[in-house]
DNA sequence: AATGAATGAGACTTCATTCAT
DNA sequence: TATGAATGAAGTCTCATTCAT
């Protein structure tokens, strides 16, 4: 499996400091792969140089084109296995879910980010957006694959707790992108440190987004 | 006056009819930025070329250094001339203030749009974000010349409701950015439509944000 | 008369310091020539920008083109109009001389250095020797007119020697070029200062040049 | 080894037969120094094309990248590199002889001439001449490098002369630049052929040199 | 006659990609 | 399979020259 999603070394990896593992043959494409995501996402996809990818994956530059086409085939492949995966079970969770709206919500966004936002993938939300003009095929793939099935997850959660009257009425298209902003936000911010101040505490961030979300959403009685 | 922010157009103007070496050495540099910004926000910085900027500027790729002496220097330009003047107005509303917490911090994100979100500065957020890493000092310039003082803006109106009993008690520094991130996600959407499934209907959006951190945000009286 | 070769102001200007006369109309050609000599000497003519030589000249870019039909016209005007004059003054020196050979061989080497070692016209050897073979027909041009005729001088006051007995019987084309070898290098060394160490006393060095070619020149009695 | 000095050709080599992209790795970079060593002095460093070295080495342009970080680095090596050890050689020589003065100096001569005048290397004192107001730093590095040990390698012999008493006393300083200045004009020539009329036999020029400077400078009986 | 903004050709340099080893 | 030297296209930047004012 590519673009690994170890909790581990993922700590905005500006420059170096890609871990490598025991040198299996069939990891390469992987660690390469890996590689090559978190330079996209910390320099940006034409800032990147190949021999940079190369050497944070541990090999040459002319070994990557035995594994990928090019630059921009790795992008796609990037894209392509990006996410996919997570959002079956982030959408299994939420099929099977039983309690009340505010739990399903809280529970939405943990998962969310612990399944993406803790790992490498999290890098992803500034690689597509910041290149999304650039590759507009990529954008339509991502578009497809991962907004709007993760939409349509959040769409799900928001309409149940309408269904139960514990949400008031809204206009469920906008509101998802409510929802969804402060999380997306979060991780641009993890993968462009120097665009806020201070230290960002991410748990505490997360707790005032679901308790605002859940408080600003709710059926108020009177 | 550089980085003009009409309202109108922000779809990369190509300027059609030109008066060719007329007397519009005074105005060449703004129309440079201006499209230099346009591109940059764009497609990136590493991806934008010279002679773009120079073609939608209406002039050749030379004639650019005589303004700027090179890109990354219009980067600097950009990020230096940016935001700040708009920051001013918007210190001053919030000074000046005097209702209900809830109308001024619908009033500061109204505002904020309309100084802002809708022009053509708007795509600044983006810029940003995505070159991040690739200048630090001009991270480090925009951190202090707009997201400090932004932030600080924020929090004089959380706190304002806070003071007042109208907001709930809350860890204002993560407050924050649960406040700034829905409308920087929206600046970020208006610059990456291959990012978003559908039409975005930011006015609808806004007004949601609105209402879900007003009533998020509020002290519950039980 | 352009090339103007006052003693005054020649002091290796690597940078600047270009005098500029009271502004007669026609004085304009001159000193745009003189500005673009000191220019090309000091940087090269590929090193030279025009823009510099007409800031050093006290006009524009725009200027020199009324005067001279470009950068390579103005290098051909230096080279035509160069030393020619002064090989009149030397001949008629020499052909009038009356005295022992060692003593028109003093004097010839201290008027040629007087009448050009001492003014702005010393560049030209520099200029010559890096920009011949970048311009040949210019390099003929200056064979033509200077060096055959130098030569020729120099030639004449050997054989002046020889002939009376003075100086010892010698192959003349070649000892022609010993004399002139270390009054060409002091012109060399006054315009590449960087080339040599501590101060370089001109006086006391061609004192010794003299002294030593008059006496390693002079026909032994044993 | 990287500037040879074989005494044949001087001419520009095109290079005939390379075995392209064989395992030249190793001599790549001595090529291409020589190539731009010779280029550099027979057109000027600001009038070279990188092109034209890559041309004169074999290679395309972008492949003198591999080896130096761009023009003015390679000009930088080939100072560096260029004389010094030729100059052991010299100092050498002169600290073991025994001879007579004239003797010694002929010797020093004629070493120079057959180590360095006779090399490619010959052509740095015009390349030094002509670019040293350009690039302080370099004629910095020369001046300590090269003229400061080869004036005091002709001082030595001077001075070894005047002790014996064989020479004239004499101000040794300017009397080092009327020695060197023969042969250093001798170099000149030979790389600005456009600057002397007919051939130029430089054995029997320089044979007049030495004839002249050990009897011009030799102490007279009488 | 002079200006200086603008041009456009051409230089330096970078880097994705290829391919002999 | 991996290497890394080499390529060549493409981008940034410079500057001699032009020309409307």
């Amino acid at each position: 499996m590519t673009l690994t999603d170890k909790h581990d070394d993922c700590s905005c990896p500006v420059l170096g400091t890609v871990t490598r593992w025991a040198r299996r043959k069939d990891a390469r494409p992987g660690e390469i792969l890996d590689a090559a995501l978190d330079l996209f996402v910390a320099k940006g996809f034409a800032a990147t140089k190949m021999n940079d990818i190369a050497a944070a994956a541990g090999v040459t530059a002319g070994t990557i084109y035995r594994y990928y086409d090019g630059k921009e085939e790795m992008l796609r492949a990037i894209i392509r296995d990006g996410i996919g995966a997570k959002l079956d079970e982030g959408e299994q969770l939420i099929t099977q879910f039983k309690g009340t709206a505010p739990e399903l919500l809280a529970m939405v966004i943990r998962t969310w980010w612990s399944l993406i936002g803790a790992t490498r993938l999290s890098g992803l939300p500034k690689l597509i957006i910041s290149e999304a003009n650039n590759f507009p095929e990529l954008a339509e793939l991502h578009r497809e694959v991962v907004v709007r099935r993760g939409e349509a997850m959040i769409a799900k959660a928001l309409q149940y707790g309408v269904d139960r009257g514990e949400f008031r009425p809204m206009p469920i298209e906008s509101t998802v992108k409510v929802v969804v902003a402060p999380v997306l936000m979060a991780m641009l911010w993890k993968h462009a440190p120097a665009c806020e101040t201070g230290e960002f505490n991410v748990d505490e961030y997360l707790e005032q987004v679901i308790q605002t979300l859940v408080f600003g959403l709710s059926l108020r009685s009177a």
